[in-house]
This record gives C-alpha cells, structure tokens and sequence, in this order.
DNA sequence: ATTATCTATAGATCTATAGATAATGC
DNA sequence: ATTATCTATAGATCTATAGATAATGC
C-alpha cells in the first residue's frame, strides 16, 4: 500500500512541478513552491526527488512517456518515441487539444527558450527529441506522400518548417491568446504544405 | 566629457548583459556576472542602472531603437516601429544575417521564452511588439501582394506563421545548428508563400 | 526495517541600500 | 557640485544535508 500512495505522491509532485514551471520557468521554480503546492514541506519533497535537477528529468521523461501518444507542447507537438505515425490531419487535431491545455503548453514553451541558454538540464533533452521528431514527422511524410509534397517540399524539409511553425505559434498564443488563432494558423500552414490541390482558392 | 564616458560605459554594460541574458536568461543572469564582465562591481554597475529589471528594460529598448532597421531575433526579425517595409526578399537576408549573430539570437529567445511566465518584465514587450510585428508585415505584405497571396492567404494570416516560422527555426538552429539550415528552411517558407508560381517544381 | 515527514541549519547567493572616497567639471 | 566607484552589509532566498520522530510492512 505504502508503494502505491508513494506512486500518487510522486503524480502529484510531477503535476505541482508542471505548474511551477509553467508560471516561472526551471530556474525560477523553488522546491518551496512545490512542496506548498503538495502540502509538503521543501525538505519533505527532496524525500521523494533528492535534486531539484532529479524533478526536472522526472518531468521530462513524464512527458516522454505520455507524449508518445500525446503531443508535447513545446517539442513541435507529438513525441515520436518509435516514429509514432502522425498524419498531417491528426497534426490538426493536436494543436487543437494544445489549445486547450495552456499549462502544459506554457511549462515546454517556458523550458524550451530555457533550454537555449549554457548548462541548462534540459537542453539535451530538447536537442535529442527534436532530432527525434523531425526524423519522425519526415518519415510520415514520406510514407504518405512519397519523396515530394504536394507543395514542393521534401519531407525533410517540410518536417522542420511544421516544427517550427508549431513551437512559434505557441509563444505568440501564449503571450495574446486572444489575438492569436492557434489551430487556424496551423490549418492554414497545412494547406500550404499541400499545396495547390489542397489549397481554399486552388484553381 | 564624462558624458561621453558614460555613454560609453552604459553601451558596454548593456552588451555584457545581452551577452549574460544569452548564457542564463534573464532569471539567471546576475547583476555579478555582467558587472564582473565590464570591470565593475556589483555596486557600481547599479550606478548607471538602479536595478536588475532597469538593466532587462534598458536592453529591450536598446533592442527596439536598433531594430527598427536591424532586425530583432527572437520578435519574429524585424520591428516595425512605424511599420517598416520588409519585402519578403528582404525578410530571407534577414534570416542570413540573424544566423551570423548567434549571441543575440540567442539572448530573444531565451528571453521569449522566460516572457510566457508569470510576471516577467520582458511579457509586455514582447506582447506589444508581436502584435506590431504582425501587423507591419501584413501590411507589406498586403502592399505587395494585395488581399491574397499567391500560396492563398491573406496578408494577416500569412503574417502570423511568418513571425512563427522564424521564431520557432531559431530554437530548433540554436539548439543543433549543424542539423538545422535555418536561412534555407526559411527559404522554403517562402517559397510556399509565393505559392506554386514561385515553387521550385512548379508545373 | 523501511518509508514518510518534520525541524534545524549550514553554506551559497543575490539584490539593493548606505556611506565613504576620489576624480571631474564649472 | 556631480559623477564614478568602492567597501560594508542588511535582508531575502534557495538548495541540500543531518538527524529526529512517527507510521507502515514484514
């Protein structure tokens, strides 16, 4: 039983850490902060993660874990632990569901511009799983549309753009969500993707 | 004289922060460190700027006045301070240059990051200037191209996955800059913008 | 025994204020 | 007088370690 309620107290300290990222960034986050948020005290949560590093990772795997069949905000949307397939219409729909998870958004959007800077814990991380997500998305591409897009772009080539366009979208819906529609920027991106044929006013 | 001195002084301690912002972010950067880098001591550089957040202003604005015509990283290139005519050709040089200044690069885009989190000094900024950004561009856009752009957008839709594209290639370049080709990615964008009159492989 | 938490605390930092001292400009 | 810097330091935090205490599982 003590095994199990660990399990939920290690859950709940992941989810409270989220939340201290995604309002303060990594090196803003204080073990304090969330052990007050798990009504624990800070000595009290490093009995569970022995560094505030430690709870960082955990985090990250979390994620990992979920994201392969879940869509990690900041890294370009779904995780391709074993090149998940992703067709572009499902790429729609994950954005969508993105957009209704701000939090989870915020917390990779606010590690990711971290993870830019020296010695940042998560920024082999970010490095390893874009690599990882572009080779991914590019695979996809290939398999559904051969070596070139509609639009003209290799799948190689197209699978950065879609990275980017995702992780950029985010920041600019995250900082004005009213003056930002997410899902529809991305749709239409899409459409460029598929070119002509696909496009609203195709001729 | 010493007002020239002093001008000089307060252009290098602002250097040495951009360049401390680059390494730790604006939370991690300390008054120290960028004090240590300019032969200062901590309480003589809050001689020129009275407090850390004084320091994070006084580079946006350096940021802001240098741009209007020069090109900010992270804010999607260019501000626009009286919205600026970028030609999209001009936006792809820009893309060049900014890959050339790593440093400053480097230093938006931890500090975007940093901004989607609660309370940061740098969160309006960046609001307001995306939302300039975003409309100088459709207006050149707009002046170039009319009310839909050959790839079938209009000016402000194609404006926000431009200010997207770039910011979310700088991430994916700052973290793996020999996977990632920014300028051509940026390139491609482009050329799905100019739709399939201007592909490569157009019919 | 092991697990879960707490109190106490060491040891580092960090920002910012106070006040002294030297140099510069009028 | 004003400007430029420095030393001293207050006051906050923060992470992490040490060690006690209570509860749980075998």
């Amino acid at each position: 039983m003590a095994r199990a309620r660990s399990e939920e107290r290690r859950a709940g300290i992941l989810r409270a850490t989220l939340e201290v990222i995604a309002e303060r960034g990594y090196r803003g986050a204080t073990l304090g902060a969330v052990a007050e948020r798990v009504g624990l005290t800070q000595q009290g949560l490093l009995h569970y993660f022995p560094t505030k590093e430690a709870l960082l990772v955990a985090v990250l795997e979390d994620r990992d874990r979920w994201d392969t069949g879940g869509g990690g905000a900041g890294s370009g949307g779904g995780g391709e632990g074993e090149e998940k397939a992703w067709r572009l219409e499902l790429l729609g729909s994950l954005v969508e569901y993105n957009a209704m998870r701000p939090v989870i958004v915020q917390t990779f959007s606010a590690l990711l511009g971290e993870s830019v800077t020296e010695d940042h814990p998560a920024r082999e991380f970010f490095t390893r799983r874009y690599t990882q997500v572009r080779a991914g998305m590019a695979a996809t591409l290939r398999a559904e549309y051969g070596d070139t897009l509609p639009g003209g772009l290799s799948p190689e080539r197209a699978a950065v753009l879609l990275v980017a366009v995702m992780d950029g979208l985010q920041y600019q819906w995250l900082l004005d969500p009213e003056a930002v529609d997410m899902p529809g920027a991305f749709g239409d991106f899409l459409g460029l993707l598929k070119g002509p044929s696909g496009g609203p006013e195709a001729p």
